[in-house]
DNA sequence: TTGTATGCGTTATCAC
DNA sequence: GTGATAACGCATACAA
C-alpha cells in the first residue's frame, strides 16, 4: 500500500464504522471508551493522520487564518510567532504567505483568499488604505503594526512610545534632543508627533532631521551631524537600525556614546541587546500585539451576525522603555 | 448568496455543464473558443475562484512542496524567495511552515506532512542526521544549506569558499591570517578545512581561534586578540555577523580596518553591503541554491519509479568573493 | 464538442 | 453507542 492510509482504512482495521473513527479522531462525544481505545490503536498502527483538506471541505468552516509577512524581518518574525501561539489557543490554524522580492503583497493575499482562509492578518501592509478597505469589505481583515483608516488595526502606540523616549532623555538631564524622522514608514508620523508633543511640553526646542529605516540612512544623518560641528545632547533615532548607523559613524569620528552623545533606538531588535552594542531602545510587545490581532479577527468571525457593520477598531498597546548603555546623563 | 461561488454556479450561469467549466478553468483541451469565452465571462461576473483543496483532493497529486525556514533570518528569507520562484516555474505550489521559538522543527514538518505535501524542503534543519534520514525514508526530502549524510542536500561549497577567501587575503600580501571558527554550526567544519588547506598550500602557519555565529562572539574573539597584543595581518571570520563584532571592537580599540588589520566575512548579508560597513565577504547564491533544491526534489517526485533507491545527492555551488573596503594590502 | 456519473477523504444527519 | 448514507467542490473516465 503506497498511498497514505485513510479513515476508511482505520475503520476496517478496527472493525468499526467510519463514522466512529471520525468521532474518535475528533475527540467528539458519542463513542465508548473501549471503542476509542481500539480505534486509536488501529490508527497508530497504520500511521493514520487525518487529511485537513478533506476535513475542511466537508465542514462549513475552514478554521484557517491567513497571515502575510515580510520574510527576513525580525519584528515580523516575532509577530508570526505570536500569531501561531494565539491562533492555536483559539483553535485556528495559520496559513503563511510571505512577501518577498519576487512575490508581492497582492499575490500573497490572493493565495490566502483562494485557500479559503476565513480571515486575514496583514503585517505592515504596503498597499494604500483604499485598497485595504476594499479588501476588508470582502474578507474579515486585521492589519498589524500599521494604522489604516476604516480597517481594524492593532499596533503599538507610537505617540506614547516616542514620548516615553523623550521623557527618558529629559530625565537624564538632556535638553538638546535631536529626532531622526522615519519619513513615510509606518508609525513615523506618530513617533514624530510624540517627540514634538513631549518637547513642547518640556519647553525645549524641536530638533528634527531626516533619518530613515536603515543603518545606511542613520549613518548619513550622523555624518551630516558631525559635519555641522554642532552635536546635540542626544539622538533619538526612528528605529534601532538607524541608531546603529548613527553610532557607527559617531564612534569612527571619535564621538563617544554615551559620554559625548546619548543614542536611543526604537524596536528592541535582536542586535540592540548584544553586549557590545547595548542600545537603549523602546520595545514593542510583539506577542501582545499578535494576540490582540488574532482575538480581534476571531471575534469578528465568531461574533454576532449583526456585528459586521461594527466600526473599525484601532487597538494600541504601550511600548516599553529598555534603558541600556547608550543613554546616560550628560558629562559636561 | 453569502457563500463563495462554486464551479457549479459558474456552470449554471454560463448554461453549460460543470465538466466544461472545469476544462475551461484548467485551460485544458476539449472546449470551443466560444464556450471558453462564455465560461470565463460567467466566472468573472460572479467572482469565482477554484478551490485548491477540492482540486487537490480529487487529483492523485497535490503539487505541493513543503518548506520549513527560520522566520527572521535573512539568508533563509532569500532562499524562501528563490524556492517560490523555482517552484512556480515547475508548476508547484509552496506551503510555508515557520520554525519559531514556540514552534519547533518537528512540529513544522508534521504540519507539512499532514497537508499532503509531496516533498519537503528543509532550510538548515537542526535535527540530527539520523532523524532526517528516517524522515527522508518516509517522504521525499531535500535539505538546504546543510550537509546531511544519506539525505539529498544542496548547499554552498564551503571548503571552496574559505579557500577563495584565504587566496584573496594572500593575494593582497597578507601572511598571518587568523581564522575565527564557527564551532558546530552548519558549514563550520568545511570552512575550517578550506582555510587549513589553503594556508598549508601557501606554506603559511595556521592561526585559529574560536569565533562564533554572532556579533557578540565576534566581539569576544576580537577582545582576546586585542588583549594578546599581537595582531594578525587579517581576520577571516566565520560569518558576517561575527566579522561585524570583530570590527566593532577593533574600531573602539583604535585599530583601523583595513589599514591595521583586514577583516573578511562570509554570507554577504544585507548589513555587509551598507556604505559605512562595506565588509568584504563571500556571497552564497541563494537563488541558485533554492532552484537547485527544488529541481532535485521535483526530479525525485517525477523521476522514474525505480529511482527511489538512488543514492543521496550532495549538490554544491561555488560561493563568490565580494571584495569591498575591509580588506586591503598591508600598509606596513 | 459537450454532458453524465463517480470518487477523492472527511464530517454531519439520520436512523437503529 | 453504533452504522449507513449524503454531501462538501472539484476532476476525470466515459458516453453521447
Amino acid at each position: 500500500m503506497q498511498r497514505r492510509p485513510t479513515l476508511a482504512d482505520v475503520a476496517e482495521r478496527a472493525g468499526v464504522s467510519r463514522a466512529l473513527v471520525s468521532i474518535v479522531m475528533r475527540e467528539a462525544a458519542g463513542a465508548s471508551e473501549q471503542t476509542r481505545e481500539r480505534v486509536k490503536r488501529a490508527a497508530d498502527d497504520i500511521g493514520y493522520r487525518p487529511d485537513p483538506r478533506a476535513r475542511r471541505l466537508r465542514q462549513l468552516r475552514t478554521n484557517l487564518l491567513g497571515l502575510t509577512f515580510a520574510a527576513g524581518q525580525e519584528f515580523h518574525a516575532d509577530l508570526v510567532d505570536g500569531v501561531y501561539v494565539a491562533a492555536e489557543a483559539l483553535g485556528y490554524d495559520v496559513v503563511l504567505s510571505a512577501v518577498t522580492p519576487h512575490r508581492d503583497e497582492v499575490r500573497a493575499v490572493r493565495t490566502l483568499v483562494d485557500d479559503r482562509c476565513e480571515g486575514l492578518l496583514l503585517i505592515g501592509p504596503a498597499q494604500r488604505a483604499g485598497r485595504l478597505a476594499e479588501l476588508a469589505d470582502r474578507v474579515p481583515l486585521v492589519v498589524l503594526a500599521r494604522r489604516v483608516r476604516g480597517v481594524d488595526a492593532v499596533r503599538s502606540d507610537d505617540v506614547a512610545g516616542a514620548r516615553l523616549g523623550v521623557e527618558h532623555l529629559l530625565g537624564l538631564g538632556h535638553r538638546r534632543i535631536l529626532f531622526l524622522d522615519g519619513g513615510g514608514a509606518p508609525g513615523a508620523v506618530e513617533r514624530l508627533r510624540g517627540y514634538r508633543r513631549a518637547m513642547q511640553h518640556a519647553g525645549q526646542p524641536e530638533l528634527i532631521r531626516p533619518g530613515g529605516l536603515t543603518e545606511r540612512e542613520g549613518a548619513a544623518a550622523a555624518s551630516a551631524i558631525v559635519a555641522s560641528g554642532e552635536w546635540p545632547d542626544a539622538v533619538f533615532a526612528f528605529n534601532d537600525r538607524c541608531a546603529l548607523g548613527v553610532m557607527d559613524v559617531f564612534i569612527r569620528s571619535g564621538i563617544a556614546v554615551p559620554q559625548d552623545v546619548s543614542v536611543l533606538g526604537y524596536d528592541d531588535s535582536a542586535l540592540a541587546g548584544l553586549a557590545h552594542i547595548n542600545l537603549s531602545t523602546l520595545r514593542q510587545d510583539a506577542a501582545g500585539l499578535a494576540a490582540g490581532a488574532v482575538q480581534r479577527l476571531v471575534g469578528r468571525l465568531e461574533g454576532p451576525a449583526d456585528g459586521r457593520d461594527e466600526r473599525a477598531a484601532d487597538l494600541v498597546r504601550e511600548p516599553q522603555l529598555i534603558a541600556r548603555q547608550t543613554t546616560a546623563p550628560p558629562t559636561r
